[in-house]
DNA sequence: TCTCATTTGAGATTCAATCTCAATAAGAAC
DNA sequence: GTTCTTATTGAGATTGAATCTCAAATGAGA
């Protein structure tokens, strides 16, 4: 967590009367520290395993006015979670999600989004955000045979 | 639901050695009346209305046989809860959701495959499915002014 | 330092989906 | 048609992520 991306932090606080406490600083500090898409429960026992004591109801809360506020991403999946990432490398960006170890893998492409935008146009929807994932097998997936139970 | 139809699913039940009952027949045949994206309780409501009885526990069970089986397609737009749609016209398609008003829209994009397929080879991933969802105001929406609480 | 609205933590609650299990029914064999 | 085996059904219990509740604690402006 840079300097810069606290201030940025402090200032939505100020900006929405909300608090800066110690427990919010630490959950923002955790979810900038990984570049995995953390579930809450994940980012709660990585606090916990650093001795670092916030409820979960906090992190939950916390992860909401991050979200709220643009200060993280967020993303589902369809297993009923919402996973968190940082925002610091501030590019938008899609996803690759391996559907049997759950390896997720960021991409950017550009053109999509023009297509995105021609879509919106033609059917007269005001484009706010869009969820695009590619669902399939990673190449270490391909390559392992399925293990007998 | 065309007698076509009702014989996939017959067929896969029969592959499948699982039982063609009256209640699993229902349920085909109420997703197929319709051309919403509904979840499984309001499938279970729609039977009901019409005084066919089948549990809420069967409902949720022929759905995933349904989906199991590809015969019908299922999305999840972030809100916890499965949407169904039957697989009559075939076509792959993505969707345009309204975030205020919850109407769904199919369109079909086909430059988009080609991007995706490149995108997956490019990272090693063999290809499975997609989401694919743009999120925004309808007309409607942008026109009508928020009410005040 | 005082004050007060906000926040926290712990546990209760929600809700879609899944599981359990006794009773029932499909459908193969005869 | 009858019998038999196994799958299915229905009702209610359970699960699990997320949200809510409320008393106690705390931030931050005066």
């Amino acid at each position: 967590m840079t300097d810069s991306e606290l201030e940025k932090f402090k200032k939505v606080l100020k900006d929405e009367n909300l608090k800066l406490t110690p427990q919010r600083v630490e959950v923002f500090r955790e979810v900038c520290n990984s570049d995995e898409h953390r579930e809450a429960e994940e980012i709660y026992l990585a606090l916990r395993k650093r001795d670092i004591n916030v409820s979960r109801s906090t992190v939950y809360r916390t992860m909401d006015i991050l979200y709220q506020y643009d200060l993280v991403q967020r993303m589902d999946i369809g297993d009923g979670k919402w996973r968190y990432e940082h925002w610091l490398n501030c590019h938008q960006h899609d996803h690759l999600i391996c559907i049997r170890c759950g390896t997720i893998v960021e991409f950017i492409n550009t053109q999509i989004e023009g297509i995105q935008k021609d879509v919106a146009e033609k059917f007269n929807y005001q484009l706010v955000r869009h969820v695009h994932q590619l669902f399939g097998l990673c190449k270490q997936c391909q390559d392992t045979p399925v293990s007998v139970k």
